[in-house]
DNA sequence: CGCCAGGGTCTCG
DNA sequence: CGAGACCATGGC
């Protein structure tokens, strides 16, 4: 068996592609963060993963360096658009997060920028995550935590109407009608339904879900940058909901949600590269 | 300062 | 089924 570690990657695409909002860069260099409650410290030389510190099997596991990205790469439509994100975003990698923390991180999401999200998140574990050893941050709160909070409190996280929705998805599955967990075994069709039961998870975010927490690599989720490069793929014609994910799923392939990632991150990439931030005069 | 953000849900036609 | 209103908050 070849070492996993010899799979390269773009550390730095992967962490600030907003599929996970924790992750910090330190001055050398390196990036800190937790997966689940281990404290993680890694970087990257010659575009393979260095461990510093934490578990190298879960380590692994969690940044899928068993992805075929060759194959994936092959994969890719042949338009401009997608080859110029294949291009830019070359060795990004579809993390596999926790189910919890993937499902509530997204339920915040709705009509949020990344930096927000970001923050907000941090608010939440500051707020009601555990302490862990060698870490700047805590663990994200298990939903049996935050099932005990007040709407308020959550509000205090930034979270405006989205307190509700996490609240009471929390308390949903603290009882136990629904296990996370359990859902893997579905197929994706199902699976999405099952999660779109979740107070504050419509189609958007639970393909979200199924892409970053489930590895379902098929699922496209559909947001404003999404759908606008969707129209200009499409030469302008917009669809409802229903037939843009369908001319998705049928335009971007069997990788189809790892197309749509480098599609949101490149797109994202030259927007900050072209607007930066001008001091007033 | 105004626009918009990795939308969901409910209502009404 | 599909379009519109409404929901809070902060980055840019």
């Amino acid at each position: 068996m070849t070492d996993p570690f010899s799979a390269p990657i773009d550390l730095a695409a992967t962490l600030r592609s907003g599929q996970v909002f924790h992750w910090h860069p330190n001055a050398d260099g390196s990036w800190s963060g937790l997966i689940g409650a281990m404290p993680v410290r890694v970087s990257e030389k010659d575009r393979r993963l260095v461990v510093e510190k934490g578990d190298p099997a879960t380590i692994a596991r969690h940044f899928a360096l068993d992805h075929p990205l060759d194959e994936i790469a092959a994969a890719f439509p042949s338009d401009p658009m997608s080859q110029a994100a294949l291009t830019a975003c070359q060795g990004m990698r579809i993390l596999r997060q926790p189910h919890w923390e993937c499902t509530a991180t997204f339920i915040t999401s709705s009509m949020k920028q990344v930096a927000h999200i970001r923050s907000m998140s941090l608010a939440i574990r500051a707020r009601f995550g555990l302490a862990v050893e060698g870490s700047e941050i805590p663990a994200y709160p298990s939903f049996e935590v935050l099932a005990t909070a007040s709407e308020s409190t959550l509000r205090d996280c930034g979270l405006g109407y989205r307190a509700e929705n996490l609240l009471k998805t929390a308390r949903l599955l603290a009882e136990g009608r629904l296990s996370l967990d359990s859902l893997s075994k579905q197929r994706t069709p199902t699976l999405r339904k099952s999660l779109m039961t979740l107070p504050g998870v419509g189609v958007k975010v639970a393909n979200c879900i199924l892409l970053f927490a489930y590895e379902r690599l098929d699922a496209v989720p559909i947001d404003t940058w999404i759908h606008r490069i969707l129209l200009a793929m499409r030469g302008g014609r917009d669809g409802t909901a229903a037939e843009l994910a369908r001319y998705a799923r049928r335009r971007l392939g069997p990788y189809a949600g790892y197309v749509q990632q480098y599609l949101f991150h490149h797109a994202r990439s030259l927007k900050r590269a072209k607007s930066p931030s001008l001091p007033k005069n």
